[in-house]
DNA sequence: CCCTTCTTTATTTTTTCTTTATATAGTTCC
DNA sequence: GGAACTATATAAAGAAAAAATAAAGAAGGG
């Protein structure tokens, strides 16, 4: 699994160290910012996941700045802040913050707020789905549809599809395929192929005897359209 | 508009004479239980927009009251505690509460992080009682009817269960399946998952032979239709 | 101590993979 | 264009891997 990055913006460096130290030992990439204007485009060329925002910046207030951010930025912000004002607490809510630290915090309940962000934004992720004519296939529930009907695929056929459809329009070799397939060492196996090539085009082609998706490059490989 | 409404499950009066006042005034609808066995009730009954729940409850600790309702219930919980200590908060955020506010807390700031939540909040449908054609599960009172009789499950053939029922479709890896029931360091004791799946099918299949809810996916895993 | 549930082991059954044989299609070269 | 060759497709059998099942032993709770 990726990385998950966060944006740290805070103009205190031993903030900052502290907050890298922790982040990176629990697996988390971290980009740094002093400013505000630095940490605008870092999110905005990076796109982090989540941005850890203190409220006391010194060329712009913190709750500008994450207006400015919320414009556009849908990903969790949490806001830091040695104020425990009341006020500021509401105002950084109600316009957009999805929590509020108060400075000095503890390490681990961060770490948990941050965990507890991260986690209702991936909830709204959809599903990711690849349709061509006829097949779609589901790759996060990992189902294939032919003709809107569940297809049964092995996983080795399914592992094959998947690879055909990430590589759409290339013609691919015998080896590229039984490499990534199989492994190196059975580079020379092109009957492997042939078989599982003619299982799949039997599940998944409209006619197998004349295959729109899976086209043979005779003495080269396969092409998936 | 419709109102919103918020059940406050706590066992101090004075604590809830007080939020009933201010949430009120902020234009909310509000329940009130002294008990778990009552908060229970009443959230499975009314089905509130968001929860705010006492951590130290008289009959059950409020961290087993959030795991109860967090099998079914999706709606925020805002975790509240005289109780300031990390560990506590950790694992309430962990566990799924929405947001940790400490006693005494401030009003203003709670009303902001109960609007922040329930702005985040997208209001998923969500069902005490979920079926798949001859089975139906109630989440709250953790039955399971087959063909309208109760079917007698063990602990784990239900956690199976229910996490098969919340991922429908989705091919859930045997690494998924046995790091989610018996956690990490028994993700190769693929043997575990065989015999439960075969005891759940047994209790749940119409004709466990050719089972039509829990499908093999060989060589990857199991999925449930 | 009994009963329920979980864990292990052994055995059978099912599914998938690999291999072989043969048919068919495609290429090359005359 | 057609024979000879090469590459590909298909079918099917045997081997291997994975899954299902049964049942015995272990652990834990009342």
């Amino acid at each position: 699994m990726n990385k998950e990055t966060i944006l740290v913006i805070d103009d205190e460096p031993q903030i900052r160290k502290l907050l890298e130290i922790n982040l990176e030992t629990n697996g988390y990439k971290i980009l740094q910012a002093d400013t505000s204007d630095m940490g605008l485009r870092l999110a905005a060329n990076h796109l982090p996941d989540l941005i850890i925002l203190d409220i006391g910046l010194p060329d712009k207030t913190g709750l500008e700045l994450l207006l400015e951010l919320r414009a556009w930025f849908h990903n969790p912000i949490i806001m830091l802040s040695v104020m425990d004002q009341e006020s500021a607490i509401v105002e950084a809510l109600d316009n957009g913050a999805s929590d509020y630290v108060t400075k000095p915090f503890r390490t681990n309940e961060l770490l948990a707020r941050i965990r507890s962000c991260l986690k209702r934004a991936q909830h709204v992720e959809q599903n990711t789905v690849v349709s061509f004519d006829n097949i779609e296939i589901d790759l996060v529930a990992r189902t294939v549809m032919n003709e809107s009907s569940l297809v049964k695929l092995t996983s080795t056929e399914y592992k094959l599809l998947v690879l055909f459809a990430k590589n759409e329009g290339k013609v691919l070799t015998h080896q590229f395929l039984l490499k990534e397939i199989w492994g190196i060492g059975y580079q020379t196996d092109t009957q492997y192929l042939r078989v599982f090539v003619g299982t799949l085009r039997k599940k998944i082609e409209r006619n197998p005897n004349k295959p729109m998706h899976i086209i043979t490059e005779s003495g080269v490989g396969y092409r998936f359209m």
